[in-house]
DNA sequence: ATATTTGCAAATAATTTGCAGTCGA
DNA sequence: TCGACTGCAAATTATTTGCAAATAT
């Protein structure tokens, strides 16, 4: 069995949550992919390797996991909520012509606000919206 | 006629939408509302004043204002869409323990990242959660 | 008159829930 | 065996759509 495998069947003992086969596949899913999968995504790509899967599992599942911390919502204003992996603080960029989201760095100390003084900021989320670098390029191409 | 309804009225105008009564209506509220409704308690709060007021004129009226850019969606990750009058930059906060949602200005310049040199940045939100200063000094009194 | 707006009811679509079958220690 | 996990189908909920009635210029 892979060391991938492996790190995430402890990555979820660590956090108390039994390692199903289900679970390490839409983990390791959801790390290997960059593009923040929605739901339907998880399921329609894992539903070819694990046909009895059901999309009840996958909501289960993602839920769990934020519930743990291990994953995270991207709430980037869409019908369908997307999630992502790396938990850490980073902003997320969507184009709006290709649709792709990117991630990016982003200073902790940033975006502070004096009318927050006395707030106690538990969670931070920052996203943007416009067009990435790749379509600027493409610009005259296209539609 | 209120002075604010004539503003209203000529901001509605200036923005080639017909300020229709429930136009007229829809906007005041939004902008009287510091606590940055959903659909459900605009239409709860309007259908008061007016009886015949349907959810859909709701939903129909905000998709015109957002695309006029007079109003923007506030995707404060929740079930429900939430809506604001106000289309500067700022950020929000959400109060984990009492729900509300809090305005915060921002520096424009703020929150800037070298991952995003070539983008063109077209839109910025930014919101947090935790708690705020109110419900930290009654930490003590509730639940 | 005629074009726009409104509002009901039905349709969609994402997510949740109830519950029965399955699996692993 | 027992409790947790899975997965189907039905339920729920926010939003959209089709269309007919109401409204305004």
């Amino acid at each position: 069995m892979s060391t991938l495998k492996e790190s995430i069947k402890s990555n979820l003992l660590n956090n108390n949550i039994k390692p199903s086969y289900q679970r390490v596949k839409i983990l390791e899913f959801l790390m290997s992919r960059k593009n923040h999968p929605s739901v339907d995504e998880i399921y329609t790509e894992l539903v070819k390797e694990i046909p009895t899967l059901s999309k009840t599992t996958v909501y289960n599942t993602l839920n769990t996991f934020i519930a743990a911390k291990i994953a995270q919502v991207l709430s980037i204003e869409d019908t369908e909520t997307r999630y992502d992996a790396n938990v850490s603080f980073h902003g997320h960029f969507k184009c709006k012509k290709c649709g792709n989201i990117y991630d990016f760095r982003l200073d902790t100390t940033d975006c502070k606000s004096d009318d927050l003084d006395n707030f106690l900021i538990e969670e931070k989320n920052v996203f943007y919206k416009g067009i990435c670098n790749t379509c600027l390029e493409n610009k005259n191409i296209d539609n």
